[in-house]
RNA sequence: GGAGGCGUCGCCUAGUCCGGUCUAUGGCGCCGCACUGCUAAUGCGGUUUGGGGUUUACCCCCCAUCGAGGGUUCAAAUCCCUCCGCCUCCGCCA
């Protein structure tokens, strides 16, 4: 445990504070039982006597009543001081995961080919020249109306975004996974129970008003959807595939990505949600990389995959894959999609269990990108760019296209 | 936004007015056992969840849990306050 924190860059002091704050807890938990069971005695006796006797044991019954409150304000202290470490603790780190920073990755696996612009005889233009000469994104008005980091999608850029979930969704249905719309406004413990408000916390919108936050993620209202569970084991696994809009403040990230719709403080996602056993938590991992994997390779994107370095993990995943599609005109893999392994740390926040005959036990969630829809616009327009400023599409969204080839500058 | 009603251990439900006998009633469902050619029916027993103690294990014991959190009291399902959710009516609204 030790060692997951330190590759985790966190504070080993905290896992030792931990461990005495919760011895804590258990003593002073203990102390309040044994005054509280002799409370109780007490009480029963007390209905039944009379006079004198009645008077004292009632003395004696305001004593213990007063020793048993100091016990439980003792216990409550402990509660919260071990709750609020615990809180602060990221998930266990997968022994395989590289140790390291950003820069740290391994990387896994290459898909498709990226194409030689030089050899076809053109510069590439970037996505917000494409996209404005198409009349498919305006970031201009979008800052008139709602500053930087926002943008429309307008014409042909919306039906793209639309065919691109209708894809999505539809790919996530033949493989079994159930369609959700989700709030996108949820309660604290919701965010607090899917690892959000800890270091990421700076990136959340907060609507101080009614205690609402936005989620950045239907990650969050997927894992809080059986919150205080009990499911049975033979329902596993449950697969959802949720579509939500997604809000980031993006704190920290000034001047990083500032052109264009690539990091965005408001953006729609379709995301690959599943409950299943602990287990069988490796196995799912790998499933829902797969899936990715196909939706980028129908998209006919070139893309790498990386299993993401120790310190770069969120605090909810024990373990984290990112498939990066090669952006032409950055000349580098930028993250399209990423797939985390969250063991049974939302599980537990969320008190989300499975029943197994006789036993109960916290059970493991994970979760994946299918779309993150305006990177996979941005990969898509400069990828397929043609010479002449049109853009190709892939065959898998013609269809939701009205079968439509190219989108062609107006 | 205004007025009222409701929330009990899988589901339904008794209990709340008037605090202690609640160790929360009964039914359904489910599990086990018995009985019966099979099934069904019947009978008996069990059946919230979490934490702790004890144990090889089983068992057993203690504490918490009646939507959540506070308060009053020697003592709270029961009285008071705040919050959450559901339902009905009124208003407003895409």
């Amino acid at each position: 445990m030790r060692a997951s924190q330190r590759a985790r860059g966190e504070d080993v002091a905290l896992v030792d504070a931990l461990l005495s704050a919760d011895e804590r807890r258990r003593s002073s938990g203990v102390r309040f039982d044994e005054l509280r069971s002799e409370q109780k005695s007490l009480g029963k006796l007390i209905p039944k006597a009379t006079g004198d006797e009645k008077t004292e044991l009632l003395k004696k019954a305001g004593e213990l009543s007063a020793a048993v409150k100091a016990a439980d304000a003792e216990k409550d202290e402990a509660d919260q001081e071990a709750k609020q470490l615990l809180l602060r603790l990221g998930n266990i780190v997968h022994p395989d995961v590289p140790v390291g920073g950003e820069e740290d990755f391994a990387v896994l696996a290459k898909h498709g080919t990226i194409r030689d612009f030089a050899a076809e005889g053109f510069e590439p233009r970037d996505h917000l020249e494409l996209g404005e000469a198409l009349g498919a994104i305006d970031v201009e008005r979008a800052a008139k109306v709602s500053g930087s980091r926002f943008y429309y999608l307008t014409g042909v850029g919306a039906l793209l975004e639309l065919a691109l979930v209708n894809a999505a969704i539809a790919q996530a249905t033949a493989a079994g996974f159930t369609p959700m719309l989700t709030p996108a406004l949820v309660r604290p413990r919701a965010m607090e129970g899917t690892g959000f408000l800890g270091q990421a916390a700076e990136d959340v919108y907060h609507l101080e008003k009614d205690d609402f936050y936005l989620v950045g993620t239907s990650e969050v209202p997927l894992a809080a959807y059986h919150m205080d569970e009990i499911i049975e084991a033979d329902k596993l696994p449950l697969r959802y595939a949720g579509f939500s809009p997604c809000f980031r403040r993006e704190a920290g990230t000034y001047g990083k990505d500032t052109r264009g719709i690539f990091r965005v403080h408001q953006f729609d996602k379709v995301e690959m949600f599943s409950y299943v056993e602990p287990e069988d938590a490796e196995a799912e991992h790998q499933r829902l990389l797969d899936w990715e994997i196909q939706w980028l390779q129908s998209l006919e994107l070139p893309f790498q995959v990386i299993d993401v370095a120790s310190a770069d993990l969120g605090s909810s995943a024990s373990r984290k894959f990112d498939c990066e599609a090669w952006i032409p005109t950055q000349g580098k893999y930028r993250e399209l999609t990423s797939t985390s392994n969250c063991t049974e740390f939302q599980a537990r926040r969320l008190s989300v269990r499975m029943r197994e005959g006789k036993k109960v036990q916290p059970l493991a969630t994970l979760n994946g990108t299918l779309c993150a829809v305006p990177r996979t616009i941005v990969a898509i327009l400069e990828n397929h760019q043609q010479a002449d400023g049109s853009v190709r599409v892939p065959e898998v969204l013609r269809p939701y296209l009205g079968g439509r080839e190219t989108l062609d500058p107006q």
